[in-house]
DNA sequence: TTTCAATCGAACAATATGTTCAGTAACATA
DNA sequence: TATGTTACTGAACATATTGTTCGATTGAAA
């Protein structure tokens, strides 16, 4: 990938997030944009077909870069095998706490509805590769989509109360929360 | 209120509830609205200060309306001292089944956050006064604003999960799935 | 150095927003 | 029924946003 184009995609996306952590997505023009990054308005559309776009591939970007981090580093721990207090979930409150890409602002923001569907997209092949993690009781009487369903949610949702609270618990006692709640 | 302001706001509410069940808020325009209300544009204006406001507005009348209505019920019943199978929640899930206003068309749609904003609003009156319910270990361990949210939240994923299934379970059964699942 | 691609900037049509105003119709009241 | 008031219409308006186009310019890479 051309130079021009790498600092350029990197300028747009910087500015993009900079904008989103402060106002709603749909607020946001593509001037603000442009003006932000510093790219022309015909730059901006050879690079993104639309904000909605642009919007999409910043989120596969995020993810893609957490999750295959978090991969890449756990491979040799068999972390697929450990149990809940070693979780893969610990390891995600331990990823989000570094903050790579100011993933925070974007996760706690108002208008983050689309971002979350990403996340919880992401999420979801996780807890159905770690479902036997949740055994219980009410597991088995639950229809298995609302379980999982379930999990997903209250994983976003323990995310955000806990940056919404300045992240003042460990990743340890988070994910003990998280375990407790689901 | 007078009578044509009365059809006016009326026409709005139909059209844009009739939009909102279709496609996102965002993509929503003021001409679509007035077109489907069959309106003047200055006619929306001095009924609405922007599309937001009509939103806000909306949310407004439609939990107004589905919570009072509960209450006005429930009231003879002494519902805040019941059991968990005969909650307050239960006739929630009851009120929705009946699907006044198409609220359910909105609560399920793509671009709902705003309108579920509110909903948790509302939510949370209800889950507070209602806290001794859910009395458990976990809810001793939690603090007690996460045990609040979680509540809150795994109410509306179980309304969202209910009504993306179709409604197929009886609100008796679906009472019971959030019961169990919080 | 030369070739090629990315960017610039300016202009463009098309569409959306929110305001204004004079004219018309519906309302409440007496 | 007559009267004063209020809501609505429709059209025009300035302004802003979107997405496209094109020739000129700059930077990368061979």
């Amino acid at each position: 990938m051309d130079r021009r184009q790498r600092k350029t995609r990197e300028a747009i996306f910087t500015a993009f997030i900079k904008l989103l952590s402060v106002k709603d997505f749909s607020k946001i023009t593509v001037r603000e944009i442009i003006d932000g990054a510093d790219v022309g308005r015909a730059t901006f559309y050879s690079h993104f077909e639309t904000k909605d776009f642009l919007l999409k591939e910043l989120c596969e970007e995020l993810f893609c870069h957490i999750f295959d981090a978090m991969n890449a580093e756990n491979n040799h721990k068999h972390i697929f095998e450990c149990d809940a207090p070693d979780s893969v979930f610990l390891h995600l409150f331990l990823h989000l706490q570094k903050n790579d890409n100011n993933i925070l602002e974007l996760l706690s923001s108002q208008n983050n509805e689309l971002f979350l569907q990403y996340f919880k997209i992401n999420l979801r092949e996780l807890v159905k590769s770690q479902l036997p993690l949740f055994e219980s009781r009410k597991s088995n009487i639950l229809p298995e989509e609302f379980w999982i369903n379930h999990i997903i949610y209250t994983f976003v949702e323990t995310v955000k109360w806990w940056i919404n609270n300045n992240m003042k618990e460990s990743p340890e006692t988070i994910t003990e929360y998280f375990f407790l709640a689901v």
